[in-house]
DNA sequence: ATTTGCCTCCCCCGCGCGGGGGAGGCGGAT
DNA sequence: ATCCGCCTCCCCCGCGCGGGGGAGGCAAAT
């Protein structure tokens, strides 16, 4: 807050990159330190000014806004980025925030709400368009589980059989026979209809019943 | 937007109910239709008064927001939950997201950005406060990887092994031998210092390695 | 009081797999 | 021209595990 906000914009619009600018220069705080047109070279003006944050337009001729953020994430993890897209919500979202990026916002955003969002990515906040963040939400709700009932004891047997042990351990672990783990199992295996602990396992944690 | 927005407050101070109440009603398009001050009561509540949108404390006595939230998600779907906490972001709020609790605010919000946020998930969208969106993400980022470098051809291999087929079946997929696969795997178990396919495979997700 | 679901325990068989060894060809690096 | 990483292929051993049986006790539901 002390220091002004270093911003470095991407886009292969001028349009959109004297218009960024003009808004955001509006801001006191703001100090736009470079534009770029694409990819390849933004990712070289990062490297040389430095900027507390980057504004990259996702689509981008030459080096899209993805590789540029996976390239500057890589070289440059300090610079934050500020993903800009049109009005539709990319799939390749995922892959952005799974990669580190900090802001997402749409186009259609307020200048307003934009520059909330940049002093909220510049101050180590993360900034998601609401739609963004929806999308990213329903991502993490488990998949709808189709119909497994596991009693109790099946459920804990399938925590155990998700790790390293073998049968025998657990069933010291949980000082019953290792006749009856395989018995559990055995019912566990049939009711997922898995063909082995592995794809068992792999599956509770798809469907969120495991922890990680 | 046309119909104003019905609000349920469930608290167990009666001053920040008051409190509450008494700012979101300054909003003309808000109607505060009851609270409740834990979450038992407030869960009949929400089923007779059938509210658009339900403000829930996160720690009560006798039932907490918590519970409140997940028996409220079973029985009335189409509720939506915003929950409220303390200054600090609890863990449970994987979980809490997870059941689908459309928003999650501090309780140091701004009156205004607390309007903005129930128009927001009262309009269908999520609103999460920054810190908690900023773990949330987090929380999705695959773990730094442990300095794994597997081969082109050993990650390949570790997509099938995350796969029921056998070694046998993998070979004949990639038309080479069973004992280049086993040879294969063998130095990815190791790689990972992982005891078996199983936790390799584990590991592999967790890592964001293989596609879910 | 009978049924039903759940947990418990037992036997046998075959095979997939982990762990130990070794070896040859091929391409890039130096 | 030599070295080294990678991919390829082979052998043997022991055991963990999947799949097929069956059985008894106990509590809740009916």
């Amino acid at each position: 807050m002390s220091e002004s906000i270093r911003i470095l914009i991407v886009d292969d619009h001028a349009v959109v990159r004297k218009g960024l600018a003009m808004v955001l220069r509006l801001e006191p705080s703001f100090e736009v330190v470079g534009e770029a047109e694409n990819g390849r070279v933004g990712l070289e003006a990062a490297k040389k000014l430095n900027p507390d944050i980057v504004l990259v337009d996702l689509v981008m001729p030459e080096m899209d806004g993805q590789e540029m953020a996976l390239a500057l994430r890589k070289s440059n993890p300090n610079i934050k980025i500020m993903m800009l897209t049109g009005t539709e919500v990319d799939d390749r979202v995922f892959d952005l925030v799974a990669a580190g990026v900090e802001g997402y916002v749409l186009k259609n955003i307020e200048p307003g709400e934009l520059v909330r969002a940049i002093q909220a990515v510049a101050h180590g906040e993360a900034y998601l368009h609401p739609d963004v963040m929806k999308k990213v939400v329903n991502k993490m709700q488990p998949l709808p589980a189709p119909a497994i009932s596991l009693t109790a004891r099946e459920m804990e047997i399938l925590d155990w059989m998700a790790t390293p042990n073998t049968y025998k351990q657990i069933a010291s672990q949980l000082s019953i026979s290792e006749e009856t783990v395989r018995s559990h199992a055995k019912n566990i295996l049939e009711k997922m209809k898995q063909p082995n602990r592995a794809q068992a396992a792999l599956m509770a944690m798809k469907m969120g019943l495991i922890k990680l």
